[in-house]
DNA sequence: TTTCTGGGCCTACAT
DNA sequence: GGCCCAGAAA
């Protein structure tokens, strides 16, 4: 049988295996199409039969078929489950949002004033331009902060507003229309473009030049998005655009499961498709193949307070199972020791792996307790984000060289490399040469070639810069005739990025590992040969590439990731810690209720990650921005329906002594914390204590903080610990 | 003018 | 616990 009919035959079985639901998705080949797709209700397999079907059908060919996606991680794994079912996709664009954008961009930048070799500011570059423009403004950075800015003008462009189309309310928005302004300025003259632009500057691109649009029209005959719910008002008109004409765009999401709101998102894309389409068919997924019913139920008993949803509930035929494990822990140590505790006794008792465990949490923050617990017990963990590989000094800075080889105009970048190996070249020199390329209209590597010939720049300061710029001109020499991974090679070299880091002390090894892997991953992209556009390429998907897109499924060890990073994955047990308040939910929404209902999301995109088991933990105590704090068990876990709950509470006995059963504690603890600031110690070291859990000991120190008197004290029995004084059980002895 | 160092301050989530 | 800035030293 030829590898068609194999495929056929696969596809075939596929089709056959699905659910109603599912297949009334799969075989809707024209027309807008919206699915509700429930947490682990087969989206994926839905989309990928999908797109196998019409290209089997005959509906479209595969350079028709644009799918967009918001993790290179999910495009790649469309792209290869569609290959396994259907042969010739490589026409077939499957991306992101931003890779999409960036692509069409680049094949027609010069029409809106860009030119193809526009490079991509990444947050860094984002706040370092910002803080330029702030300076140039003569505004002080402690009363205007950069960041607030970014947010604002983030939100802005997410709306597709520019600094001469935001509403004015007060003197506030004319500042961030000064602020907007010249930052896009900055950004137009460096040839660079934010990730919002890439959006933006498509849309744009697809207003203002008829052909073009009427171009991507025409070929793109079905258009398909995944997590519908994510998109801001930019990505819808984006989407909009391209599919107006046919209508066949598919709309994939579950409102439940819309946990971006802060970056623009808005949920109401997906809500109101029906209005935007009123011929489009609607299909809800609620079988969820993946959890238990249990681990259902306690997620379903967090997000039905929630009121603006669309209806619906998941069910499984998967009875039985454990109830949900809970337990509070005395502090963020204990909590990763306990989360430790149960994994090796899973991996002993019930052969479970290290992979099939993932812990879950709110902030990034919370990973190093457990980082540090798991390496002393010698327990396999990976770390998704955190602090991220591309954000890595040694990796941004041989990066920003070959950005600035490949885009001399960028003054943020030269301002990035120019000091790095050390060159005695300060600020005051940078300005100078940004200000006299600014003068002249040239670009700063020209200006580099003679700098003799720029006013203001202090003396000691030419000959260092005569030598970088004759390094740069010889790589921008060679950009044509290498290879990105050989023209990072050069660069490393010709700079002596090697050499800088070599006194770099403990780190050194680290940071020379990181440059080889950055190599390594240049070299992806040999295959297009030397040249301008394979480094083009390399550049510009580098800077799309998110974390979750490293995550490599074969990698053995507890997965450590953050509530936002793991919407769309599963492991068979999940250990969602730190379920309190200030936490899930955030301090934010505490403080501003209009953000709970995404904080109820939130906690359900963690719960419905679960297979098989799932943990909520929550600590008594939580270490936070250097000082140890009072914790509160999350509201949301007082919803949860005692029924669903283990009747086990391990750990908890630790924190006071067990009565009644462990949700009616819950119950009884207050939301907010209460206790008056001390004025003075209660205690001193030598006190002799008593603890109803730990013994008796000795306080070793008191230190009193803003809102407590912090203990450490010496138990006989229990070791080391630390207390709060106004909260701890402690009685004198 | 640049580099170094100590102290104040804040601190989600991320393409 | 890390980042940014002010002030001192080179």
């Amino acid at each position: 049988m030829p590898a068609s009919e194999l495929q056929r035959a696969e596809l075939e079985r596929l089709v056959q295996g699905l659910n109603p639901a599912q297949r009334e998705a799969v075989e809707h080949l024209r027309g807008p199409l919206l699915i509700f797709a429930g947490a682990g209700s087969g989206k994926t397999r839905v989309l990928t039969t999908r797109i196998a079907n019409l290209l089997a059908q005959g509906e479209v060919e595969p350079y028709q078929l644009l799918a967009v996606t918001f993790t290179n991680k999910a495009a790649r794994e469309m792209r290869e489950r569609v290959a396994r079912l259907v042969s010739g996709v490589d026409g077939m664009w499957v991306g992101t949002f931003h890779s999409t954008a960036a692509r069409m961009l680049r094949r027609d930048a010069e029409r809106i004033g860009l030119t193809a070799s526009f490079v991509i500011f990444d947050a860094d570059d984002q706040r370092a331009a910002l803080r330029r423009v702030l300076d140039d403004l003569r505004l002080d950075p402690k009363r205007h902060p950069p960041a607030l800015f970014a947010n604002l003008i983030s939100q802005a462009k997410n709306e597709l507003l520019s600094y001469d189309t935001i509403p004015l309310r007060g003197p506030q928005d004319e500042l961030l229309g000064s602020v907007f302004r010249l930052y896009e300025e900055l950004l137009a003259r460096s040839n660079a473009l934010d990730f919002d632009d890439l959006i933006v500057k498509t849309v744009g691109l697809l207003r203002s030049e008829a052909d073009v649009l009427g171009a991507w029209r025409a070929r793109f005959q079905q258009v398909l998005v995944d997590e519908y719910q994510d998109t801001n008002r930019a990505q819808y008109m984006l989407v909009s655009l391209l599919a107006a004409e046919h209508r066949n765009l598919a709309v994939v999401g579950d409102d439940d499961q819309a946990i971006y709101g802060w970056r623009g998102a808005d949920v109401r894309n997906i809500l109101d498709f029906k209005k935007d389409y009123p011929d489009a068919t609607v299909i809800r997924l609620e079988q969820n193949y993946r959890s238990t019913q249990a681990i259902l139920d306690a997620a379903h008993a967090v997000i039905r307070h929630n009121s603006e949803r669309a209806d619906k509930r998941l069910w499984t035929d998967r009875q039985g199972g454990e109830l949900i494990a809970v337990a509070q822990l005395y502090n963020e140590v204990e909590e990763a020791e306990y989360v430790a505790d149960e994994i090796a006794r899973l991996i002993r008792s019930e052969n479970r792996r290290p992979g099939d465990c993932a812990v879950l949490y709110r902030t990034n923050a919370q990973s190093r307790a457990f980082e540090d617990v798991f390496g002393r017990r010698r327990i396999p963990y990976r770390l998704v984000g955190g602090v991220r590989f591309w954000e890595r000094r040694e990796v941004k800075d041989c990066l920003s060289y070959l950005r600035f080889i490949f885009n001399p105009a960028d003054a943020v970048g030269f301002a990035r490399i120019v000091n790095v190996p050390r060159r005695k070249i300060g600020p005051v020199s940078v300005e100078a040469v940004v200000a006299q390329a600014r003068a002249e209209g040239v670009d700063l590597l020209s200006l580099l070639g003679r700098p003799e010939g720029v006013p203001g720049l202090p003396r000691a300061a030419q000959a260092p810069l005569a030598v970088l710029g004759a390094d740069l001109r010889a790589l921008r020499l060679e950009m044509a005739g290498q290879t990105p991974a050989r023209l990072l090679e050069l660069t490393v070299e010709r700079i002596g990025l090697d050499r800088a880091y070599e006194e770099a002390g403990p780190q050194r090894e680290a940071r020379l590992e990181n440059l080889r892997e950055l190599r390594g991953l240049a070299e992806e992209y040999d295959e297009y040969g030397p040249g301008e556009e394979a480094l083009g390429r390399f550049l510009s998907e580098v800077s799309l590439r998110s974390d979750v897109d490293a995550l490599d499924e074969d990698e053995q060890g507890v997965t450590l990731i953050t509530l936002h990073m793991v919407k769309g994955l599963e492991f068979p047990i999940v250990f969602l810690v730190g379920v309190e308040d200030g936490l899930v939910p955030h301090r934010r929404a505490i403080e501003d209720p209009t953000q709970m209902p995404e904080e109820r999301r939130v906690c359900y995109v963690g719960m419905t990650r679960a297979r098989d088991r799932l943990y909520l933990t929550c600590a008594f105590r939580r270490h936070l921005y250097g000082q140890s704090q009072a914790a509160f068990p999350s509201r949301f876990l007082k919803e949860l329906p005692a029924s669903l709950i283990a009747p086990q509470n391990r750990g908890a006995a630790a924190v006071s002594p067990p009565r009644a059963s462990f949700s009616d504690r819950l119950r009884e603890q207050p939301i907010a914390p209460a206790a008056p600031a001390p004025t003075s110690s209660r205690y001193a070291s030598g006190d002799r204590v008593s603890h109803p859990s730990f013994g008796s000991g000795t306080v070793v120190k008191s230190t009193l903080t803003r809102s407590d008197e912090e203990l450490v004290v010496r138990f006989e029995g229990a070791g080391v610990k630390i207390l709060s004084a106004t909260l701890a059980p402690l009685s004198r002895l």
